[in-house]
DNA sequence: CCTCTATGTTGACATCCTTCGATGCAGCGC
DNA sequence: GCGCTGCATCGAAGGATGTCAACATAGAGG
């Protein structure tokens, strides 16, 4: 049950990490659409509530009784939420005893933060020169 | 044309863009729909390859005309898409005679990278003592 | 004014997504 | 074994999304 995510954003090796581009090289096709599954697991109101709530609990984990009383919506619609964050590598959970526990994998928003993060100190071009104006 | 976008992710105070949360706090629902308009932007392939195209461009230009042929897409299609991103208030655009140059909106991708950065040097919960166990 | 090119907009259609009720499965307690 | 609780899965319904062809709009250039 723990080890299914999707493993996306590419490899593990720190090059990668360091400055993987988005906002620094083209991104090709299938980079995007792997990129783009994990962006679509955040694209929802639920899903993020529920992520915050996961990664920002005190002991790293939460038990599922504790986030579906959070939300008007049916305990199958919780669970169907937490599957697409689990198979975005989001989060990640482990049944004990009775109840099943979820908890953050920082991994992969560390990846997400680097991937939005420019390469520092980009002197945000002068707009009043137009650049690619000759055709 | 150029100031119509969402503006979402909260204000644009600093205390904002240092720790606004997602990994630290529960995030209310009001948050929850605006940063995931944002995300949603995010969540297809198309959208990433032009952000990413858009914001690695040297001149921090480029017109619909470099954008279209490079997808095997219609150009009402790329114009949707563009749209959506501009909605997000992930890109800007201007119209220089006949053609639309669009850039990147960095404050928004950086408030985005903040926002998934975990406030530094958090310790990784010990998962082998469990936390939340009773109920 | 007319035409041509570059983009945006509209309406339609197929597909995907969110949500639910119903059901299934895994542990716990008797 | 039996029933109970916690959670996942299934199948269906309604709404949202991606895509296109057709059309509208804005400058440039005669």
């Amino acid at each position: 049950m723990s080890n299914q995510e999707l493993v996306v954003l590419g490899r593990t090796d720190e090059s990668a990490t360091c400055c993987p581009g988005l906002l620094t090289a083209p991104l090709d096709g299938d980079q995007a659409v792997e990129l783009a599954k994990v962006f679509k697991a955040l694209g929802d109101p639920v899903r993020l509530r529920l992520l915050s709530m996961i990664a920002s609990r005190a002991g790293g984990e939460v038990c599922v009784c504790d986030l579906t009383p959070a939300f008007d919506l049916s305990q199958p619609t919780i669970s169907h939420h937490l599957k697409l964050l689990r198979q975005a590598g989001l989060i990640d959970c482990e049944r004990r005893g009775t109840w099943v526990y979820y908890w953050l994998v920082p991994e992969t928003t560390d990846r997400l933060a680097s991937i939005l993060t420019r390469p520092t100190g980009e002197p945000l071009p002068d707009r009043t020169a137009p650049a690619g104006a000759a055709s």
